[in-house]
DNA sequence: CTGAAAGCGCTAACAC
DNA sequence: GTGTTAGCGCTTTCAG
């Protein structure tokens, strides 16, 4: 397509002995240099740093961490990006390891365990400094790799569940708990479930068998339910709420496993004319920024989630600084907040 | 805090010698075998994968990238997160990723060239096989490195501008020139722009440029502006909304810089019994899939996101495959449509 | 089909 | 302060 090339750039990147070359300075000592390592003098600094920046020479990590065996390099893992959730766990672990010279790299799973298995090998292949993955559930093969890694795993979001090390998270069983007796408390009865299909999100699930447990415990069984797959979850609130309000029409309390679904279903009720939450109450789960801008506040249940991700990153930082010698095991569990916004309190 | 190690986890990560030994086979076999590379015994390979997966080996890809000098790793470059575009944009990429031997590694610039410099370099210095990178603006210094990193470049969003490498995009000037001509077209005329502050997205400026290019054209002006910066954009577009109809009570439409403060309007126009289009005109941008669930759909423009990280992704594994011996330059621009929805069209 | 030798580009550990 | 010498764990190349 093109025709010759321009100004040949290159073919072969820059390395060390380039550098040294350009600046008559010994390798090693230009090493030091680009490290800030040990005393070098400020003359033979300046001629190096001047050479470095004129070639454009950028380093090469993998040369560096094989020498070194040292990577600077946090392997996290998430089921998904395209819910509010992960991104803000990501930006508690950025801003954590902007501090450090560590650097988060970023693996999905889509929640599918042979596809977590995969990731988490391949990011091992690269032998980071730690790792922080979502959840507490993995197969038999992923459970050994994080085991034999040698280096400190933090599993994050729920604490309902034997950790491999480290765990920062909330009880989803004590959400979906407490928001039942928040539910009850308000004087609601008949009360019904929205959430997704996902037999694979087990942190969903667990806040429904902790909704049920708490129901149960007051002699009373969901109303009715229905979960949805794929698709904008917005949509599927509204759709799903229309559903279960026909089918259902003494309902007077909807759950949703998630805020989006949840504010899908509020615009919905609204529109419908439907006094919330003296006619019907609603709750979500999240606490997501996207509710302030709702015609009234959804109830919802902050999930702590950049708070996760900053005591993941500090737990794995301060470990790393430690370099193995130290203890392990960590286990914070954070505990949420119910806000029960307007959709909540009987008035 | 522990007592002591139980079963003691090989502090040292296994090497190939490891399984060589285990297996009895010479290092240089066991490597073959591992990655299906060269003609090996059905018997030998056996014992190998038998052996590695028994000591529950990870080979060590640093080793592996810095002998064969090549990473199956791509650099994505892209601003943030927390808005619903680059996640779709990395869907894309993976899409075609997965079907490759490439994984794409993600860096976060927050829209700060500093931070894109940084990340940039950091990136490089891992030797990937191509970089991805939002928008065409770069500091002088962000440009050289990727001009002589010697790899495929694929700027990617838009398209209004000089290239480095390859592009694939969509001109941000013609989406909101074509935005402006359609509102014109359907006949309002007192047109009102809301935005977000940051100088920093070329994208929205460009959008906003094309805009009142064309408006200038039919001899019109942007009635009023608004500007945000920060906080749930849902709620931001709710209050901007609130503010403009107050200070410019004539105004007929609302031009939303990006669709989720097109939402939070939208939403605050309903409330207050406003006829949308009939009194006020609405229009985002971005095509998201959240638009489905409101209770009338905004106008909006597609922006192609998850195209775009098919196409990019797609040109850095096919020169990735042919070895840099091939073109470069490819300049892919993808046409968005407008999705005139309900609040657009004049009835 | 299998093995031995020679690095990849850098840094740890010592000399000087 | 600065230079030298060995590798890091793998793959390339070339011999059997």
């Amino acid at each position: 397509m093109t025709g010759e090339i321009p100004k040949s750039p290159p073919r072969r990147p820059l390395t060390l002995r380039d550098v040294s070359e350009a600046s008559g300075v010994s390798e090693m000592t230009v090493s030091r240099v680009l490290r800030n390592r040990g005393d070098v003098s400020a003359a033979t600094r300046q001629k190096v740093k001047t050479a470095a920046k004129e070639l454009g020479y950028v380093p090469n990590k993998i040369a560096g961490a094989l020498a070194s065996q040292r990577v600077n390099l946090v392997a996290v893992i998430i089921p998904s990006l395209s819910n509010m959730v992960f991104p803000e766990v990501m930006t508690g672990i950025s801003e954590v390891l902007d501090e450090t010279p560590l650097q988060p790299v970023v693996g999905v799973t889509n929640y599918r365990p042979e596809r977590e298995e995969k990731v988490l090998y391949e990011m091992l292949s690269w032998r980071p400094s730690g790792v922080i993955i979502a959840g507490l559930e993995h197969s038999d093969a992923a459970k050994a790799m994080l085991r034999t890694a040698g280096i400190p795993v933090v599993e994050i979001m729920d604490t309902d569940g034997e950790a491999i090390d480290a765990v920062v998270g909330i009880s989803h069983r004590r959400a979906g708990r407490k928001t039942a007796e928040a539910i009850l408390k308000a004087g609601f009865r008949r009360i019904g479930f929205l959430g997704t299909k996902m037999p694979l999100d087990h942190r969903a699930r667990k806040r429904f068998e902790g909704f049920t447990e708490a129901l149960a415990k007051a002699g009373i069984e969901i109303a009715d339910q229905e979960f949805y797959e794929g698709g904008s979850a917005l949509l599927k609130g509204r759709e799903m709420t229309q559903v279960m309000l026909e089918r259902t029409p003494d309902i007077d309390f909807l759950y949703y496993s998630n805020d989006m679904i949840g504010a899908g279903g509020l615009l919905y009720c609204l529109e419908k004319g439907l006094d919330v939450p003296g006619q019907i109450g609603l709750a979500g789960f999240n606490g997501v920024e996207l509710l302030d801008g709702l015609p009234c506040k959804l109830a919802t249940m902050d999930a702590c989630r950049a708070e996760i991700g900053r005591e993941a990153a500090r737990i794995i930082a301060e470990r790393a600084k430690a370099d193995g010698d130290d203890g392990g095991g960590e286990r914070i569990t954070l505990s949420p907040k119910l806000e029960p916004g307007d959709t909540l309190k009987r008035r």
